[in-house]
DNA sequence: ACCGGGGTTGAGAACCGGTTTCAAGCGGGA
DNA sequence: TCCCGCTTGAAACCGGTTCTCAACCCCGGT
């Protein structure tokens, strides 16, 4: 949050009321934020901030190398605070939609090696892994199928 | 293509020429096309396909295995032949947009094992690696802003 | 404090992939 | 060839995201 402060300050750009609220809510919360989630958040706060608002301010925050953007395939984007935390991948349930986060050491030295073998400068990556966790193996009937046409398609 | 067929008969779904169409368009293409590319690459054709057929058949060969869907952050799905080939990641250059393919047996088993780990059923997984390539490096002036909002946004 | 102006805001409209609808048209087994 | 059920196409629709533009506010200069 008080990082977000100083890149404002840094290159002259308003701190508006809209703006902090949008910030906070991000920057208070450990989930994978949507739209709707941030909006919601944000109803009954004495700001009222618009739509608009929220994804321009949620632009800059993504430019400002704050906060990480996701698409799991649902159909509209997700955000989350980048804070200090380490950069890290996602598992993902096909049938309840619940995401793990984990990271592996293996995984950042091995995306470096490939990119530089093909010449790349490597800037991010993204690894998401789907399967079925183990709460909805148990109390399962084949979900894998059901799910992916939820997932999968749903689109906008 | 020929699998295609064999699939269809197998199940007694109809073969009609649309969707003859469409699938040979994908399986004598080797780039990761988009609808759009589709249709352009049907236009002329002596078979009128609309727009609606095009997705349906996509549909149709994304669950017989026989085509790939992926999202490079564009917006839009871009889709590729499954053949025989077996599963690859992507290293996307975010300056010109290039795509190269690479396939990594460590990162096989290492995602069968995080998975594990979690108590996950493994299903698929996608590992994309974003950066700039050789040529851009050289003839380039700090693209990398530039291009992010040309491909991230978009989207809807 | 006050002013002024350039950046910001909000409501709604526009946009745009993608999906659904439904009447008309085909495929292919009998 | 007949017929039924699945497929097709055009257009409407959907929902997330972006654009528009007049009103508004942040903030440096005074």
């Amino acid at each position: 949050m008080e990082r977000f402060r100083e890149y404002m300050r840094d290159r002259n750009l308003p701190l508006t009321h809209q703006r902090e609220a949008v910030a906070s809510a991000i920057f208070y919360s450990e989930e994978h934020l949507s739209v709707d989630d941030i909006e919601a958040a944000l109803r009954g706060n004495e700001v009222h901030v618009g739509k608009a608002t929220v994804y321009r301010t949620l632009d800059l925050l993504v430019r400002a190398g704050l906060v990480d953007e996701h698409d799991f395939g649902e159909g509209f984007r997700r955000f989350e605070p980048l804070s200090a935390r380490t950069h890290h991948e996602h598992l993902i349930c096909t049938s309840c939609g619940k995401v793990v986060e984990f990271t592996s050491e293996r995984i950042e030295r091995m995306k470096a090696l490939i990119a530089d073998e093909h010449g790349f400068r490597h800037h991010h990556h993204r690894l998401d892994i789907y399967g079925v966790c183990g709460d909805c193996q148990e109390h399962a009937v084949e979900p894998s199928e059901t799910r992916r046409s939820e997932l999968g398609r749903g689109s906008r």
